[in-house]
DNA sequence: GTAAGATCACCGTT
DNA sequence: CAACGGTGATCTTA
């Protein structure tokens, strides 16, 4: 009860509480829009900028290496560190993390010629095949202490770290085709080969029964392949997953595709059908399947009452995007035989659920109606229809309703600051072809894939705007179009409202923008008491913004969107990227947050604030420090 | 609808 | 007996 975090410093939750309840009554976004209640609040604190020092994650050694920005942000580092330009007091604020892993291959056939340059950067990289992939945490520290956590970490930068290169594969290849071509690719063979080579295959030396050690219940993967490197699912193609044990097959895991029309219920039974005789195949005429292989390691496993580890292939979105979820351990029970469509017999075995174990979030959504009979929903849409989807309110916990502000849409700019368009590209397809898209020039590249996911992180984003000539669906048009995703806020039991999603998002895709007031960093300072919404930008672009004499500070507190509501997180599953495309002022540059990978529905979307601890100071010269509750694997207890 | 594809169990040979 | 190579199987993937 006391624990909120939403409570800072000195205010109780009580008092928070009653303060809320004089509010109760107005519905969001309607009137009093002057007044203002912060969910969290904390008091002055110093913002160093971001920077990735010596302690920088890297995965393994020499092979991963880490990006740290351009050398004007260590020259900025640097001159901050020396005091130039600091304030012993200044408001807390949000910024750009610009730390990245850096995964490096060497082309066939180059490697011996340029060994020794292994992680490093040098003349022979311009041959290399390199992905910027967003990091997991800022450092070691959040990595935590037990075998377990560090596991659970490695397993999210290693899918990271595939999907990126998947999605770099990608553009490569949709960039040669301009749209033209289906594109024959397999991707995922090939980034596998890239990930072996790097020795990011784990949990791959020997079979495991029951939990693979850092893969949850939940987790999604888009290739079967994934499955294969982090040893849920080795088989690539098989269904049934099997090893030898004392002389004798027992099944290990199985993916339930639908391939068999197999069924799921929803009280935990599946009825899973067995593999082999040729009932896949139509090259060669059906048998009856055979009690050998994968079907005589299910029978064994009745006896022996293994766990089998179930996961579950099908379009959950009820999209066109297939997903693989992992759907925790299960009991095979019985096994019969049966006649099959092609009138051949075929196996069937039918498997429970252990009990005890986290439910998969697709069954609470199963069960209502997304948009009108969510548990706990008090307010239909706090962007009152501001959104192209409702964004829902829920609250399990207690009776608080979310706080009054202004929803905005659109960054609020000061009268003296209005930016202007810059000059756009004169495409009139999709901007599929990067040779001749002058924005695509900009960003060395169209920075998205055709499926909307932006390929890599970048210091900045260009893309198309106003005066460019290409359609409003083009390719390099993406964080601009706004929410694609049904989102909704929650209240937390440790973090006040937070956010998620009541679908997947698949990693790359865009989520959210941080919308407010710009301000400039001395406006910033004098607006006290809300400095929990403020988000301090442009900071990659430090040459400018101190030549300028200043920065800016995105103030969310009386008006915003949803960006104001995302949590903290030591090792969070989003990420903050710069994009300009409607003005090309490179010192306000758009907050855009990316999926840094696969999320799951009505998990917690959230981003690293990126503070700086024991570095940020009240006026009295005393180190401020805020708990943290992110509840990661690792955290280590403070934002700052 | 089809062909390429990676990996492993299995089996036979060295 | 270990190590190696060939073969067949496989609820993939574009």
């Amino acid at each position: 009860m006391a624990t909120s975090s939403s409570v800072l410093d000195g205010h109780s939750e009580e008092r928070m509480l009653r303060k809320l309840s004089a509010y109760r009554n107005y519905p969001p976004g309607v009137g009093r829009t002057s007044r203002f209640f912060p969910v969290r609040r904390v008091s002055a604190v110093r913002d160093y900028p971001p920077f990735c020092g010596p302690n920088a994650l890297s995965l393994s050694k020499g092979d991963v290496s880490k990006g740290n920005g351009t050398e004007e942000r260590k020259r900025e580092f640097d001159f901050l560190a020396r005091g130039g330009g600091s304030k012993t007091v200044m408001t807390a604020r949000k910024s750009v993390n610009h730390s990245w892993m850096m995964l490096v291959k060497k082309k066939e056939g180059n490697a011996s010629s340029s060994g020794g340059m292994d992680g490093k950067f040098s003349d022979a990289h311009r041959y290399c095949y390199n992905v910027n992939v967003p990091l997991l945490c800022r450092d070691n520290l959040s990595r935590g202490n037990s075998e377990a956590d560090v596991t659970r970490n490695t397993v999210r930068e290693i899918m990271r770290c595939f999907q990126a290169v998947c999605r770099k594969l990608l553009q490569e290849e949709e960039a040669k085709l301009k749209g033209k071509a289906k594109i024959r690719r397999r991707i995922d063979l090939e980034a596998a080969k890239i990930l072996k080579k790097e020795g990011k295959y784990i949990n791959s030396g020997k079979y495991i029964f029951g939990s693979v050690p850092g893969v949850e219940i939940g987790d999604e993967f888009d290739y079967r392949m994934e499955l294969h490197l982090v040893g849920l699912h080795r088989n690539l193609q098989a269904g049934i997953d099997y090893t030898m044990r004392n002389g004798e097959h027992l099944a290990t895991s199985i993916v339930a595709s639908g391939g068999y029309n197999d069924e799921l219920d929803k009280s935990g039974l599946l009825i899973y059908s067995g593999h082999g005789g040729n009932v896949m195949s139509r090259k060669k005429a059906p048998e009856d399947q055979k009690l050998e292989r994968g079907n005589l390691a299910l029978k064994n496993s009745i006896k022996k009452k293994n766990p089998v580890r179930v996961i579950r292939g099908a379009f959950f979105g009820g999209g066109s995007r297939r997903t693989f979820v992992y759907d925790g351990l299960y009991e095979v029970e019985s096994c019969w035989q049966e006649r099959g469509p092609h009138g051949k017999m075929i196996f069937k075995f039918q498997l429970r659920r252990i009990p005890n174990q986290p439910e998969l979030p697709w069954i609470e959504l199963q069960n209502s109606n997304m948009f009108t009979l969510r548990k706990g929903l008090c307010v239909a849409d706090i962007s009152n229809g501001k959104e192209a989807l409702p964004i829902l309110a829920v609250n399990t916990i207690d009776n608080e309703k979310p706080p009054i502000f202004e929803y905005i849409t659109r960054m609020i700019y000061p009268s003296w600051l209005q930016p202007t368009p810059s000059k756009g590209c004169n495409c009139t397809d999709r901007c599929s072809d990067p040779t001749t898209c002058s924005c695509a020039g900009e960003n060395g590249g169209i920075p998205f894939n055709h499926t909307g996911c932006i390929v890599e992180v970048k210091p900045l984003v260009y893309e198309c705007g106003p005066s460019c000539k290409c359609p409003p669906d083009c390719y390099n048009r993406v964080s601009q179009n706004g929410i694609k995703f049904p989102l909704e806020i929650y209240k937390t039991d440790k973090r006040g409202w937070g956010v998620r999603s009541l679908r997947s998002i698949p990693s790359g895709r865009f989520v959210c923008e941080y919308i407010g007031e710009l301000l400039e960093d001395k406006e910033a300072e004098e607006r006290s008491g809300h400095d929990e919404y403020l988000f301090d930008i442009g900071g990659n672009l430090i040459k400018d913004a101190l030549d300028s004499g200043g920065g800016f500070t995105i103030d969310a507190a009386r008006f915003g969107n949803l960006g104001r509501f995302f949590n903290h997180s030591c090792a969070p599953n989003m990420y903050a990227q710069n994009v300009l495309y409607d003005h090309g002022d490179h010192r306000i540059p758009h907050i855009m947050l990316f999926a840094a990978e696969n999320i799951p529905p009505l998990k917690e979307l959230t981003y690293d604030y990126n503070y700086s601890k024991d570095e940020i100071f009240d006026s009295d010269a005393n180190i401020k420090k805020k708990n943290c509750y992110c509840g990661s694997v690792g955290c280590t207890g403070r934002i700052y």
